[in-house]
DNA sequence: TCCGTAAAATGAATCAAGTTCAATTTTGCC
DNA sequence: GGCAAAATTGAACTTGATTCATTTTACGGA
């Protein structure tokens, strides 16, 4: 019986090799040059084996992607239970997404491509799921973040918009920002200058206009870059629960 | 030198055809299926000869985007010039592009795949700036509509923000609804009914934010709806500028 | 009208890469 | 140590995009 057990973890940790291999090779050479033979032989197996774990190339890219995915989702988890009023931990949902996309430029397109209807219909079912389902816990954080403020009578909630409608608000204003930033040629085109900037000043102009309390005043440009240096302050803090003491 | 002008119509004609027979192949049996031979059989002429058109199979699709989006483009441009209030006029932005995407559901689909690094890379140069130029109108059109606001006063300018940087906002906001809105399985996972109607109560809230006047109450489901419908057949009216007269 | 040349079109052959599977090797157990 | 089952291997297969030697067509001058 430990047999059993060990063969499931011999497994998993192959597919965790394979995984990151593919990750390496997708950083060093793109996207477009990975190769199922040339990964397989990267990780020292014959290509045969990857298909063992991967239905098809589009099953693996799944795989990755949702790999960073749970990853991603993870850094929300500590953001409902944030010392802070509700729109801090609002801003605190933008700035984490904001500060993951920019230390994990491939996750972003990666997701864009897997996405992408193609790719999407020769993946396998249990790979589709899996994705969604890793990034079920964000909306869920986030809806919660909704609720909550909701709650403290910092937002007047609407009757026919449940929380996660408003959550979508927000993940739309994001995801919309990491396609202006990494697509390539629009940027240029729209000759927007800090993408991430603009989107944490479209965000207050959303909660301000959502009537999301207490309202910020856009125009301050200064105030508004100190409260986002705060709340990262505050996510690294509660990213390193056993830190030093805090000093001023 | 007439037979020069010729060769270059008919050259045009067959692209054209070679074109518009890939977007009925595509939506008749997906993306996923077009194969060039049987696009070229299609068209009655070789394979070889689509190859006179397109470098690759990328080039083709990019190709497809670009006439599509050129589509796009054209439906902004009677709104700088509609018969109503800036905020009105940007309410017909939004309304512009959901209608648009409504009814060419396979577009957006294809731009975001062409958009994928993976694709993009596998297209020729030109076709690529093609694209992006399609483009270009739309923030031009969109960023009057902001100009013009803060010209009659209805949006107080903010120094460090220039009105394209306002319009990418509204773009985040489009694009991140047309990708809820399309992507497998996000509809569901958020439980979202109706990502237009969302994204009009979105874009109010947003217009409210930046101060945009006159201010709508987004509570009042009644008159955001009616409000749009009448934008809606501003638009129609003037798309159709020889119609008859106008009856209540 | 006919001819020769240049341009265009053709589609079978080539190529690349993902996928399969018969043969081989390894593993676990008696 | 030996055997059956499971896992691995990598060469062969498959699919479909791309190429290019050959054929056909178009054009302008005699």
């Amino acid at each position: 019986m430990s047999t059993q057990e060990r063969r499931r973890r011999e497994r998993e940790t192959r597919e965790q090799l394979f995984i990151q291999t593919a990750q390496d090779l997708i950083r060093r050479e793109g996207l477009l040059h990975l190769q199922m033979s040339r990964l397989a032989e990267a990780c020292d197996y014959a290509t045969g084996t990857l298909y063992q774990h991967f239905s098809s190339k589009e099953d693996l890219l799944m795989a990755i992607a949702t790999e960073d995915l749970k990853r991603r989702a993870t850094a929300f988890e500590p953001i409902p239970g944030l010392p802070a009023t509700s729109r801090e931990r609002m801003l605190a949902v933008v700035l984490t997404d904001i500060d993951f996309i920019s230390s994990h430029p491939d996750h972003f397109q990666l997701l864009q491509y897997v996405s992408t209807e193609v790719i999407w219909a020769s993946a396998s079912l249990e790979r589709r799921q899996a994705l969604v389902q890793a990034g079920a816990p964000i909306s869920e954080v986030v809806s919660r973040v909704v609720a909550d403020a909701i709650h403290a009578a910092d937002l007047v909630g609407i009757p026919s918009l449940r929380p996660v409608e408003i959550a979508a608000g927000f993940w739309c204003l994001n995801t919309g920002m990491h396609t202006l930033a990494h697509t390539h040629g629009l940027l240029e085109a729209y000759a927007v200058r800090d993408p991430y900037a603009l989107l944490i000043h479209h965000g207050h102009a959303l909660l301000n206009g959502l009537g999301w309390q207490p309202l910020v005043d856009t125009g301050n440009t200064r105030a508004v870059i100190d409260e986002a240096e705060r709340i990262r302050a505050l996510l690294v803090r509660s990213a390193n629960p056993e830190s030093p003491a805090v000093t001023s």
